[in-house]
DNA sequence: CAGTGAGCGAGCTTCCGCTTGACTT
């Protein structure tokens, strides 16, 4: 029989630790918080400082009454939550539901490698009460926001089921960010495009450095271009560079998948939960961009044995925000020499691929570029021409991960005073956009920025709202637009009025009329919540 | 006499954050 008892809150980490540990250990899990305050009232004693009441939530009888036996033969317990409020909330939970004394041994790891484990248990603490403290005074205020204002709801707006800290300013976003684009207006420019030729009949894109604002001043300004002279002013060569971007967390995991696979931040978390059951990788819910030495010195070896010691770079990133707990690792796959993984569907396959490709990059070399800019004077006008080159002088970390399209945009050789001339002239009217609706992924990015929820919350938060009728997800057809367009042609000023289809919006996040109704009750009346 | 509709009363809804897995669309 196992003489320590290990008690952590996932059971695929209580695996995985267990291996570690070996025999005189058994490692088992609360699977996450197991008491709560009752659902049906409001279980807090509000003539008695607010003295919550805490029972075992339904779904978790079960697991503290397995706890309860492991306890009762177990010689030492080990309470082993991540390190976080929560965490220390819910090994205080445990102390309280399995009736362990005050000093039972708290211990906390940050990453699952045996030298972190080991270290932690010879190196136990007690539990945090001051940190407890803090949690259940989150919890008991995010408690009386909801139930009592919700009810005030039910009567005052109808379609109007809830209200809280963390949905109301997610829907106030929706709500406030239609608005703005409902007032906007579009202001319409012009932008000037050409392309030049040289004596040697080499041709060159450029731009105009600056837009203008009217019809009149685009055309005034291609029948100046008529009579010009062009010649080139002035050639910079510069070098630069690109770095890779931190590794995943869960946002930004989101937020990528999203953009480059199309998944939406739910089936995202439901992949990352398979992958990281299989083992495949570290812990999907994390706000945390540290990668363990282990995972440092593993990427080191696969990328100088597969692209060479050029393309390392050992980079650890810090975490910016203030209100990160940091209770895990970064999400990376747990065996960098597996740049795939096999016998599981597309979508999955794809969601490691990129996990791997961006913890691989995270430790290589900066991509060094060659920019070149050169401006073309125009004889007669003050206006001049820029064109705009970039060449890859060293892929570095964009070997594995691509951010951007890699080609190489090349100008032909010109030398300063070298005369060109008119090849082709276009100047398109464009229109000033409103603010782009959000999708699932960049509320969550918004959210994440102002502080509010937490990694595990965010793609249930972007579903409450829309399981609530506040929010809903469309994907909208476009419409016909016209534009103005100036052209040169055969050495006259041609004008056209051609159609574009533009407004085409894809899984975009509206706000429903019950939100509106509902998000200006609340800024009227609750401003100090929903703010 | 059967069906309809007004009127009344009872019962329900709700928060956020931590974990999965069972279940439905």
């Amino acid at each position: 029989m196992a003489k320590n008892l290990v008690i952590v809150e996932s059971p695929a980490k209580a695996k995985t630790i267990e291996k570690f540990l070996g025999k005189d250990y058994v490692v088992k899990s609360s699977i996450g918080h197991i008491r709560d305050m009752p659902k049906k009232d409001m279980g807090i004693d509000l003539e008695n400082n607010f003295e919550p009441t805490y029972e075992v939530t339904a779904d978790k009888k079960k697991v503290v009454a397995e706890l309860r036996k492991a306890v009762k033969v177990a010689e030492k317990v080990y309470l082993a939550t991540d390190e976080d409020r929560e965490g220390e909330a819910i090994a205080w939970h445990l102390l309280e539901a399995l009736k362990l004394p005050r000093d039972t041994s708290r211990i906390v790891f940050h990453e699952i490698t045996k030298g972190a484990i080991t270290n932690a248990i010879t190196n136990p603490r007690t539990v945090d009460f001051n940190l407890v403290d803090a949690q259940q005074a989150r919890r008991v205020i995010d408690r009386l926001v909801g139930f009592e204002i919700s009810p005030v709801l039910w009567r005052k707006i109808s379609g109007a089921r809830s209200a809280g800290r963390v949905q109301s300013p997610v829907m106030r976003l929706v709500v406030e960010r239609e608005r703005e684009i409902s007032q906007h207006s579009a202001v319409s420019s012009y932008k000037v495009k050409a392309e030049l030729v040289n004596d040697n009949g080499e041709l060159v894109e450029v731009k105009l450095n600056k837009d203008f604002d009217s019809k009149d001043q685009t055309l005034a300004f291609a029948t100046q271009l008529l009579s010009a002279d062009l010649s080139v002013l002035s050639v910079e060569k510069k070098p630069s560079k690109r770095s890779p971007k931190a590794p995943f967390i869960t946002s930004t995991l989101q937020q990528e998948a999203s953009q480059k696979l199309g998944f939406s931040v739910k089936q995202t978390m439901t992949i990352a939960q398979n992958l990281y059951r299989e083992g495949a990788i570290t812990y999907m819910r994390t706000d945390s961009f540290t990668l363990s030495e282990t995972a440092i010195e593993a990427a080191e070896k696969v990328i100088k044995q597969e692209f060479g010691v050029e393309y390392h770079n050992a980079r650890r990133f810090k975490t910016k925000d203030a209100g990160a707990q940091e209770a895990h690792e970064a999400i990376r796959p747990t065996d960098l020499t597996k740049p795939s993984i096999y016998g599981v569907d597309e979508q999955t396959a794809k969601l490691y691929s990129l996990i791997y490709k961006r913890t691989l990059a995270s430790q290589m070399s900066d991509a060094k570029l060659q920019k070149t800019q050169i401006k073309i004077a125009v004889s007669n006008a003050d206006e001049l021409f820029v064109a705009m080159g970039e060449i890859l002088t060293f892929p570095g970390f964009l070997k594995v991960y691509n951010y951007l399209s890699a080609e190489d945009k090349l100008l032909p050789d010109l030398t300063q005073g070298e005369p060109l001339t008119l090849a082709s002239f276009s100047a398109r009217e464009s229109f000033s956009r409103a603010k782009p609706r959000y999708t699932e992924a960049s509320l969550v990015k918004k959210i994440e920025e102002m502080g509010i929820g937490r990694p595990s919350t965010f793609a249930t938060m972007v579903s409450t709202v829309q399981d609530r009728n506040y929010v809903t997800k469309e994907t909208r057809e476009g419409f016909e637009r016209e534009y103005e367009l100036i052209e040169i042609s055969e050495g006259t000023v041609v004008e056209s009025k051609p159609n574009e289809t533009t407004g085409v919006e894809k899984n975009k996040l509206f706000p429903t009329n019950v939100a509106y109704l509902l998000n200006d009750f609340l800024v009227k009346n609750f401003s100090n919540i929903i703010d």
